[in-house]
RNA sequence: GCGCCCGUAGCUCAGCUGGAUCAGAGCAUCAGACUACGAAUCUGAGGGUCAGAGGUUCGAAUCCUUUCGGGCGCGCCA
């Protein structure tokens, strides 16, 4: 349960109360009050804006709506007290009585505390990764992989229908570079020998397995066959796709939909999507104006077929047909916006490149045009890029002589872990630092370790506990924890659930990184204090409700940790 | 020229979608805490015109306008 919802409510309930009784007008806007942690925990445990926000539309000052207020929300049978301050903050002090509930609660709740309902089994795609098959994965690809699986991972867990998706190019020019590129390795197989890979191919030598395999498969055959590139091409792709899966598994992601590009074409969705555009007087015949910024030479200004997309809040109207009459990139992606909605996705998340940030209007004006306005959310999310050192000196790599370091590379060297929760430790459209270095240094220095060994450690009581047989005397009551120490962590816990939402609303599961890492800093506090005042360590000798308690504490903190890099699909270690 | 993102402590970044003597954390610097459930940790100190200027209102780091500075992008490539 999130309390700051409930504690909503309560005030809802009060305001209704008092519109019931002609204390306050009718018909006011409710939706911007909040009930929430005060900055400062000495202000209270809740606060709720209610009286300020109230006060303009009831023509009211803000603390006379306060008063009005005071004695009802007085009544509730968890708060203690409310006070008015400020400018007109109504700040509750909850009773004692209330947190060992909540403690309570999260205990029974386990690997489910901070689950909610919230999405209502809404069905959300989120698209990410989405990289060409024409080879291994890059570090590029690391930040909006794990981005993507995290932000799915959290929207599952705070009950949404979430569909994790991979949208395959495997339709464009660039699959066709690939099978030549193939071909190449395929003669080179079959004993030819290839000096030289001509500029624009891809030299990569992970291409060589395939060039084997179509040799094994065809013998000669494609030597003299001219209908050979689509065999290649099929075949290339299939493999390099199987390349891409086999990388991200490394990162523990799985995605279950792999949307192939082609098929849109060849089943005709581009040409009925494009259809269904027209017939609502979305795309017609016209005239584009020539880009700006650098000049292009081959610039032609022609008639073509566009997509109407500037009522839609695009900037300008996009091309549907190249000039030789195939289908832009573009317009297999309407097809794609089509596809997703009538799978009936009502939100689309698109976890994108920054370089990408030109494309999103235009996916927006597709899905309004499509789904009818507000009736299907698009949200991209664009991820800033990763900087790589190593020691401090930046990691040169150069894309033109084919040096590029590898996912696999990163994760291979670092581990899955530390490269996903380093990569959730910013917000998505900030650039990231990645020192190789640093991010394997066991310190504080280090988020990761830091969380980890939060965990470690309470495994590590929870193990002398058990080994003592510490753990199975005495009776759980968390009435017992009353120390400053402890009621930090109480209310850090307690906040879990809000953390978890606001995340989820927000798309941003950086919050829940932060959120860990000061979870874990009132641990290691706590911990720190029991070295002075042996009274408040966890296991005590011939006080068995007490350690009891402290055990049953230690576990919700751990599940707290748990369900948090569960999001994040960062392993829990249960010693370093 | 236009669009999107960014600008917060010496450095790297948070800031709960407009809240309260609120300007925060880590690193770095300085001073302290292990015969101890794991010191890979903890406690404290100094450090700021939230890039600048206007505006919106009870209230702005947060929203709007504008200037400056940085990144990315700008038919028929995907």
């Amino acid at each position: 349960m999130n309390l700051f919802a409930h504690f909503q409510g309560v005030v809802l309930t009060a305001v209704e109360a008092l519109v019931a009784q002609g204390k306050l007008p009718k018909a006011l806007d409710l939706s911007k009050l909040t009930a929430e942690p005060p900055r400062d925990a000495a202000h209270g445990d809740v606060s709720t804006n209610a009286a300020m926000v109230l006060a303009k539309p009831a023509g009211m000052n803000p603390r006379a709506v306060a008063e009005l207020l005071l004695p009802l929300l007085s009544q509730d049978a968890d708060i203690a007290s409310v006070t008015i301050a400020g400018p007109g903050f109504i700040n509750f002090k909850l009773k004692d009585a209330f947190w060992p509930r909540v403690l309570q609660a999260a205990f029974d709740q386990a690997e489910r505390f901070g689950s909610s309902t919230m999405g209502q089994n809404e069905k959300v795609n989120v698209e990410y990764v989405s990289a060409n098959p024409t080879g291994p994965l890059h570090v590029g690809h690391c930040r909006g992989a794990v981005f993507g699986d995290a932000l799915a991972a959290l929207l599952s867990f705070s009950g949404y229908n979430v569909t994790k998706e991979y949208y395959m190019n495997d339709a464009g020019g660039q699959v066709n570079v690939l099978a030549e590129s193939v071909y190449l390795r395929y003669r080179e197989a079959l004993g030819e020998t290839i000096t030289e890979i001509p500029a624009g191919l891809y030299p990569g030598d992970y291409l060589k397995p395939v060039g084997e395999a179509l040799a094994k498969e065809h013998g000669k055959a494609l030597l003299t066959r001219n209908d050979w590139l689509p065999i290649v091409r099929e075949k290339a792709i299939s493999m390099m796709m199987d390349m891409i899966r086999d990388d991200l598994a490394a990162l523990h992601i799985k995605q279950e939909v792999f949307f192939s590009e082609k098929s849109l074409q060849t089943s005709g969705a581009v040409a009925s999507a494009i259809a269904q555009l027209r017939k609502s007087g979305d795309v017609y015949e016209g005239r584009l104006p020539p880009p700006k910024g650098e000049v292009n030479e081959d610039w032609e200004d022609r008639e073509q077929t566009l997509f109407r997309s500037t009522p839609y809040g695009d900037d300008v109207d996009r091309a549907l047909l190249k000039s030789d009459g195939s289908y832009t990139y573009f317009a297999s992606d309407v097809a794609y916006s089509a596809n997703k909605i009538a799978r009936g996705f009502k939100q689309l998340i698109y976890v994108l490149g920054a370089d990408h940030g030109g494309y999103v209007k235009r996916l927006q004006a597709v899905a309004a045009a499509l789904g009818g306005k507000g009736a299907v959310s698009v949200d991209a999310k664009l991820c800033q890029l990763v900087k790589l050192y190593r020691n401090g000196e930046p990691v040169r790599m150069s894309k033109r002589a084919g040096e590029f370091v590898t996912l696999r590379e990163v994760v291979d060297e670092v581990g899955s872990d530390v490269v996903r929760f380093m990569m959730l430790y910013r917000k998505n459209e900030a650039p990231l630092d990645f020192d190789f270095a640093k991010v394997t240094e066991q310190s504080k220095d280090n988020p990761v370790f830091y969380v980890q060994y939060a965990h470690a450690r309470i495994c590590s009581v929870l193990r002398n506990a058990e080994a003592s047989e510490q753990d199975s005397k005495g009776q759980i009551d968390f009435n017992l924890l009353t120390d400053e120490a402890e009621k930090a962590l109480i209310l850090r816990i307690a906040a879990f659930p809000r953390v978890v939402e606001a995340a989820a609303l927000s798309h941003e599961p950086h919050r829940i990184s932060f959120y860990l890492y000061d979870l874990a800093s009132d641990f290691h506090s706590l911990w720190n204090k029991g070295k002075e005042l042996p009274q408040l360590r966890f296991i005590l000798q011939d006080q068995d409700n007490l350690t009891l308690t402290r055990l049953a504490f230690l576990r919700v903190i751990r599940y707290c940790l748990a369900n948090g890099l569960g999001i994040l699909g960062v392993e829990p270690a249960s010693e370093m």
